[in-house]
DNA sequence: AAAAAACTCAGGGTTATCCCTAATTTCTAA
DNA sequence: TTAGAAATTAGGGATAACCCTGAGTTTTTT
């Protein structure tokens, strides 16, 4: 064995962190670098010192994981991550993989996924724990499901109106509009009134709004 | 066994469907109503029939699976659809999602699936095959990273600049936006300027895209 | 055939948006 | 520390959006 995959761990419980390193001293190919037990120790601690794999909690004092990703981000830190989440909220798994965090693992899960998850991930592979996905996934359906039904509740809009919708979502302005269907601006401009009264909102920002979050565009 | 599931199929593929009523026909508590070979003849049947179970494929002639939702939903005809996907376009199964699937079963997974998914989503539970959970989790995170990405690309707004663009997101008019800041209009139509130039948009809804689509709102 | 809904257009007015220029202060780098 | 860039602030003027009312035509529904 020639090269060890360097990895750092971040936690707020130091029984824990002397869980994982133990568990992770028994992988003749992993190599526990150091550990912090708070966001903003991990910020300084990656100043000046880096790691293949950093091991990250969610919750911790000082700065929370989140913090320290987007700390990251700014910094342009390229450090695989692998966050160490007690599941118990979905939209901030969704957070963390916007914020480029490389793998999740479930607390109450076999210790052995922590040690798949390093070795995947130090590949360049993202690596998401069974429990997540499944969470992950219930999320997604369930969002999909709430920014679609609004159309059929007071998707009463007419062809021409969604036309014009449409349109506006596309930046056009009124003039535009008209000239593309062929019709006066007035017309135009009675359909956005129509549209501000049917979907009960304030201006275009609010027609832009319904657009996208129904998919109209 | 007082009461079977009637399963109605809609394939056009006349020799997959002789296959599927094989398959069916070995469980007790599922019976066959019948089939159709078009979306066209199942809205048609649809009209005058009913089914605890529909088993539908996406593609198919004169009318495909997508319309055949949609007109369900115009209709408000409730019946449990379980669609048969080749899973070549996960943007797909994301839109039957969204227009009220019950179900997903890819064409090459094992038999059983088609039964146990039937039986699951006649129970009131979505069902979705591991291989097209897979999919959708894939698309879903990479939707994410597309998403948030361009905030940092591009993404030399300032601090002010950003605080005004997500209350221009939120509906709210310059001179609400000035108000809550404690500047002049002119302040904030000038950050209204350099969002148009920075962000090289052409008007408000531009910038509401912008923020729905980098998720600042 | 009658009624309702959708599509079309206009006048006239208020308000908000958008463009261009330019003054501050703050931050950055030679 | 001092010139220069970037950020924050703001004004004037032109344009587009927005509101309300009214009304004719076509299409769909009953």
């Amino acid at each position: 064995m020639n090269y060890k995959i360097k990895v750092h761990i971040a936690d707020d419980h130091k029984i824990l962190i002397d869980g994982v390193i133990a568990l992770l001293n028994t992988e003749d190919d992993i190599e526990v670098e150091g550990y912090s037990l708070t966001g903003r120790q991990v910020i300084n601690w990656s100043s000046n010192n880096t790691a293949d794999v950093l091991v990250l909690d969610i919750n911790m004092p000082e700065m929370d994981g989140i913090e320290v990703l987007k700390t990251f981000r700014k910094r342009n830190t390229q450090i695989k991550t692998i966050i160490l989440s007690s599941l118990s909220d979905p939209k901030l798994v969704q957070e963390m993989i916007a914020l480029g965090a490389n793998g999740f693992v479930d607390k109450s899960s076999a210790n052995e996924q922590i040690i798949d998850a390093i070795k995947v991930v130090h590949n360049g592979i993202q690596y998401i724990s069974e429990d997540i996905k499944e969470k992950l996934l219930d999320l997604y359906t369930s969002d999909l499901k709430e920014t679609i039904e609004p159309q059929f509740l007071h998707g009463d809009l007419t062809e021409r109106e969604i036309a014009v919708l449409k349109l506006i979502a596309e930046e056009k302005s009124s003039y535009e509009i008209a000239d593309k269907l062929n019709v006066s601006l007035k017309t135009v401009e009675t359909y956005r009134s129509n549209l501000y009264k049917k979907l009960k909102v304030k201006n275009v920002v609010g027609l832009a709004m319904y657009a996208v979050r129904n998919k109209i565009v």
